[in-house]
RNA sequence: GGGGCUGUAGUCUAGUUUGGUCUAGGAUCCCAGCUCGGGGAGCUGGUGACGGGAGUUCGAAUCUCCCCGGCCCCA
């Protein structure tokens, strides 16, 4: 509100990446940092984070998740506990400089938490009765980027969350790996309206020192895919080299089972490109902290009569969070737009014209569509819109990712449509050496093996070899 | 990692090719006042800029070199 912004230049049919820039800088979600790699979240994103934040938190509490705090640092010879889980963070790692005066140790900033939360469970988890523990937290990560970085989708500081769970079994491990990646993609069609493709990644793709690891894919309107969250089945290498063990019903020593699951603020960056138009950010009305502005159409005679009723309106919708924006210097039209770019779900303009029919208009963000509601009703109206709108715009999504998923049956037709920017669905052997080959030659990398296919059987879309598995492959962020 | 573009007020930009009324022009924002109000309204006045450094020159926003930063595309 402090700021006046000029609107959208770039269509986002047009120049996809420099739109999405605009909007971001735009609608105040973010700025750029002094550092190169690193950002500013500005409230009006990190409203949206804590709304992400306030429904996940009840979800994973409903599954005896219990939030904590581990600390930043992380001592070298953490990292060369689990060699897999050393080798593929050792790139990124950002070491603190300077002297350290209490050890000869070196301490990193933490990429992720699995190996300084381990240590801790190492000496908490005695007996099966401390089984199972489930504990997130919501902290902020570091990885150092090469790799152009762009905001939201990849800074080198994030904010995330990471859940840490340890299991008596591999049953009830497998069990609740499969339970968050569900819940991700709950969250992603029910808060943000966003569809998801959901599977298991290859050896490739999946994190390293993990069993296996299940990922949430988007896919977005440039035609990359976007990883929206992973869910892994650590298996026991992580106990094994921490020490996390615990005596059983039986008196004997067992190496338990870990899972670990992370969403990030990128998150945010889908929701921008996913749904936003060349008006500017649309929220999608669920996460949307302000479901609701009123712009009051003041003329001299009528002035305080229409500002003290549209008052009243807006005290009749404070429950969606309801913008009353009576500010003098500015026109309707200039506030019009303003809220246009800031993506507030529902527009209601109100002026004596409505006030003289008992009424109001409301307009939608998402499609532009006006209509008339009297205002006995409308509180209800609203309720209803918003869900309207929401179910709009996950359909929308819904239908492009559906047609732009295709299937290709052999190796030109696989190059034909990651050039058209598909999602595409393939037979594949899944082996680390095809992959890498079809990396090098189409910059495509797999995104997922699909749940709940039957065995296939086909020829390898890379070698040839049989290959009883479909996999998607997408250019991706 | 490779290639390209770019840096003038909070933002967008003219000026750079050909060094000289540039004491840097405009728009927008911001501030004050008036006026207006159903899709970025108008008038008057005001504040604010050549990324940094070195060099060439009588003279540098403009030329040279170094540094710092930003964006895009490809791998």
């Amino acid at each position: 509100m402090q700021e006046k912004e000029q609107g959208i230049t770039e269509k986002k049919s047009e120049n996809f990446s420099e739109w999405y820039n605009q909007v971001i800088l735009k609608a105040e979600l973010a700025d750029y940092a002094p550092v190169r790699g690193f950002m500013v979240i500005r409230p009006n994103a990190f409203a949206l984070w804590e709304g992400i934040q306030a429904h996940f938190n009840q979800v994973i509490k409903g599954h005896g998740v219990r939030n904590a705090y581990f600390p930043l640092l992380i001592p070298e010879s953490f990292f060369k506990k689990e060699a897999e889980h050393a080798e593929g963070f050792a790139p990124e790692l950002a070491w603190v400089d300077g002297e350290n005066k209490d050890s000869d140790e070196r301490v990193a900033i933490r990429p992720t938490s699995e190996t300084i939360i381990y240590d801790s469970y190492s000496k908490w988890i005695r007996s099966w009765r401390d089984l199972p523990l489930r504990i997130n937290q919501w902290c902020n990560v570091l990885r150092w980027e090469v790799k152009q970085t762009k905001l939201f989708l990849r800074t080198r500081e994030f904010l995330w969350q990471e859940g840490h769970c340890v299991y008596a079994t591999k049953d009830e491990c497998d069990t609740e790996t499969r339970l968050f990646i569900d819940e991700y993609q709950k969250m992603c069609e029910e808060l943000l309206a966003i569809p998801v493709i959901l599977g298991k990644k290859t050896d490739a793709e999946k994190f390293a020192g993990a069993f296996y690891t299940f990922t949430i894919e988007a896919l977005m309107p440039d035609g990359k895919a976007l990883q929206m969250g992973t869910s892994h089945n650590l298996g026991q290498g992580f106990a094994k080299a921490f020490g996390i063990n615990f005596l059983d019903r039986n008196e004997k020593e067992q190496l338990p089972w870990q899972s670990s699951w992370g969403f990030s603020t990128r998150l945010i960056g889908a929701v921008v490109m996913v749904h936003s138009d060349d008006k500017g950010l649309v929220l999608p009305p669920r996460l949307a902290p302000n479901k609701v502005v009123i712009v009051p159409i003041l003329f001299k005679d009528s002035k305080e009569k229409v500002l003290k009723k549209a008052r009243e309106i807006a005290g009749k919708l404070k429950k969606f969070g309801a913008i009353f924006d009576e500010r003098d210097s500015y026109s309707p039209g200039w506030k019009f737009n303003e809220w246009e770019l800031k993506g507030i779900p529902i527009r209601i303009e109100f002026g004596p014209k409505d006030m003289e029919k008992g009424s109001a208009v409301l307009v939608r963000r998402d499609t532009g569509e006006k209509e008339v509601v009297k205002l006995d009703k409308i509180d209800k109206r609203v309720a209803e819109l918003l869900e309207e709108i929401h179910n709009g715009l996950l359909a929308k999504a819904t239908k492009f990712l559906e047609s732009n998923t295709i299937k290709a049956k052999d190796w030109s037709e696989f190059q034909k449509a990651i050039e058209a920017r598909k999602m595409v669905l393939v037979p594949f052997c899944c082996s680390e050496a095809c992959e890498e080959d079809i990396k090098d030659e189409t910059t495509a990398s797999s995104r997922c093996i699909p749940f709940g296919q039957k065995p296939v059987k086909a020829k390898c879309v890379k070698c040839g070899k049989p290959a009883d598995k479909l996999v998607y492959f997408a250019k991706a962020y």
